[in-house]
DNA sequence: ACGCATGGCGCC
DNA sequence: AAAGGGCGCCATGCGT
């Protein structure tokens, strides 16, 4: 099948391209844009934009090249006249750009992110459009590289840019029918499809941040690292000198070169190895440190706390300062949620990495990130989303019990696993006794809470050993009286362990699947058990991760119904929700609406609970 | 100069 | 033989 493409000149062109498109009520669409911040779509420069209908015409409008400039991005809506559902290939950046630039924020359409629909077919595989491209379509997509595209020629460019549009309309016409077949229809228009109006106006939004009390922060860091180092050379007279720090001799160890670091613990200072890497070599992490103590509880070595100081503000400097500050652009910084960036459907996040921040009193990180000048930042969590989760997918009465009723959980777990016979209501947290029983019983309630969260990752009895401070037997015995108290848990496990051998993949409440690949050994082909262990998760991690998104969406839903700007969402960390609300006398209001959508959207057999925290910064929101 | 693996570590 | 799920970023060290 012959391709068209068609470059946009004139007026005359552009009216005869609405004739030719108005009466498709689907359109693949795909911008070009240029400037040095090209790929934010805040601050980019419209180059032009391209579109198809079908999948085999392709037009492209130019806006602004060297050889022709227009204002057609200011006719984009005539292209929209009967159309329902947009068609992209990374909505979150092309609708960025419209929402920005083109005067059209597509909110009132249905989307289909095509990049999306890939990634919930198989998450493996690259996402990139020209790689599915020669993948399923066994063409190769020539790419337009240019510096910077407002330095091209639209005659250049024409050709490429069409096919961006024709080929995302094709990878359309052939997720459909994929998706369809897996029944992910809901997964991909309601929930994706919503959640990324959302992700396209977080990006838009960016968060405060501030420069100069940061690059305090750093000198801060600097000095105190210089002083911990002078204390290194004090105590330990092997070491003569130490890389960028000291001049004068031969480079004797560079501290952030754990090669080095083992050759100084264990050949030079005669430490015993007290913990392993993955690999089995000897391990020079801060748990290896700190495990450098006698039987009396003292340090084998001075060193040893010295080195658990250096790796924590060595960190902290090369990770949150200079790294966070130069992504700055107009005091805002402007980082990417990925929502195809995981295996489990949570979302990822990167340059930065909002989603690590630092939970720093010392060095304090997240005070560096503001509300807005006349806003509040408010950030509203789940408090244990996925043990609701886990005890909704489980129905295991304990759990439906203690939540409902508004009990500790972990005591609830901890009476029944232990026959302490506390009494019910003593378990609520507001009762008078409740505080004495968890005194009483704070190892059982331990031991409870460390399997109630173990149970979540599949943790054996040999990774809880070490926790709880006992034999593996003790905690295997620990494990086998947990699972014969609550025997639904253990049923759940074993129905997704099964749901992996039969079908090869697991799937969470709303159809999101997690796929397995088996290993092969000695000729024999299997699932290693690591797939089983990931498969439960992804029923409850995946599951949250979409709650998230389903929330997130009516949230929005409610924060378009407000005037303009009085409440922005600014991001999300898994559970949480960051917001900047005007600060006026609706705030309170606004708070306590957030918290009804993220508790009531959703209905499960357990109820959700928030917690919210205002302040001026994220640091204060805790 | 660049890509990749490893060890390490920040968060939920 | 190891022994908890999901990420991204840092520095090093080695390869091309």
């Amino acid at each position: 099948m012959e391709l068209t493409r068609k470059l946009i000149r004139t007026e005359n062109d552009f009216n005869q391209m609405i004739e030719e498109t108005k009466d498709s009520i689907k359109i693949a669409f795909d911008t070009e844009n240029g400037s040095e911040l090209a790929l934010n779509p805040k601050y980019a420069k419209p180059v032009g934009f391209s579109i198809s209908v079908d999948g085999k015409r392709g037009y492209y409008i130019p806006i602004n090249h060297l050889d022709i400039k227009t204002n057609f991005h200011l006719r984009f809506k005539e292209l929209l006249v009967n159309k329902k559902l947009i068609i992209f290939w990374n909505a979150i950046y092309d609708a960025g750009i419209t929402s920005a630039h083109y005067n059209e924020d597509l909110y009132k359409y249905k989307w289909f992110d095509c990049m999306i629909a890939q990634h919930l077919i198989d998450a493996f595989q690259s996402k990139g459009l020209k790689y599915n491209t020669k993948r399923y379509f066994r063409i190769h997509q020539q790419e337009f590289k240019w510096k910077d595209m407002l330095d091209t020629n639209a005659a250049d460019v024409y050709q490429y840019a069409c096919d961006d549009a024709i080929y995302t309309f094709k990878h359309y016409l052939r997720l459909k029918e994929e998706i369809k077949k897996q029944h992910m229809e809901n997964l991909i228009l309601n929930i994706e499809g919503e959640f990324l109006k959302v992700l396209t106006h977080m990006k838009l939004q960016g968060i405060k941040f501030n420069v100069d009390e940061c690059k305090q922060l750093e000198q801060r860091l600097i000095k105190d690292k210089i002083n911990i180092v002078n204390e290194i050379l004090n105590v330990t007279p092997e070491i003569t000198y130490i890389q960028d720090l000291l001049g004068g001799k031969k480079p004797n160890i560079n501290l952030d070169s754990n090669k080095d670091l083992v050759k100084l613990l264990y050949d030079k200072l005669n430490l015993p190895v007290k913990k392993q890497t993955a690999s089995g070599a000897p391990a020079a992490d801060s748990e290896a440190f700190e495990l450098m103590k006698d039987n009396f509880n003292e340090w084998l070595h001075p060193i040893c706390p010295l080195l658990i100081k250096y790796k924590e503000v060595q960190k902290l400097l090369s990770a949150y300062t200079k790294s966070l500050y130069e992504k700055v652009v107009d005091g805002r910084i402007y980082g990417d949620l990925l929502d195809h960036g995981t295996e489990s459907g949570r979302l990822s996040a990167r340059e930065p990495n909002l989603q690590q921040l630092p939970k720093n009193d010392t060095y304090k990180i997240r005070h560096l990130f503001k509300a807005s000048e006349g806003y509040k930042m408010y950030v509203s969590d789940f408090s244990q989303e996925e043990l609701r989760l886990a005890g909704h997918i489980t129905k295991c009465k304990a759990f439906l019990k203690a939540f409902n009723n508004e009990e500790d959980l972990h005591l609830r777990v901890a009476s029944e696993s232990y026959n302490l016979n506390i009494p019910e209501e003593c378990l609520i947290g507001t009762h008078p006794q409740y505080n004495s029983y968890k005194d009483k019983y704070y190892k059982e309630r331990f031991y409870a809470k460390s399997i109630n969260f173990g149970l979540l990752y599949g943790r054996t009895a040999h990774g809880l050993a070490p926790q709880l401070n006992c034999s593996v037997e003790e905690a295997q015995a620990i494990v086998n009286n947990y699972f014969y108290s609550n025997p639904e848990i253990k049923q759940a496990m074993e129905n997704s362990k099964r749901e992996v051998q039969v079908k090869g993949y697991v799937e969470n409440i709303y159809g999101r699947k997690r796929r397995f690949n088996k290993a092969e050994k000695n000729g024999r082909r299997f699932y290693p058990k690591e797939c089983f262990r990931q498969a439960f998760n992804h029923k409850i991690q995946g599951g949250c991760a979409d709650m998230l998104r389903i929330i997130m969406v009516e949230i929005y839903k409610y924060v378009r119904e407000q005037p303009k700007d009085e409440i922005r969402i600014i991001t999300t960390v898994h559970d949480e929700i960051m917001f900047e609300i005007k600060d006026n006398i609706n705030l309170q209001k606004h708070r306590e609406m957030i918290d009804k959508i993220m508790t009531e959207t959703i209905k499960l057999d357990i109820k959700l609970s928030t917690d919210g925290k205002l302040g001026n910064n994220y640091g204060e929101c805790k």
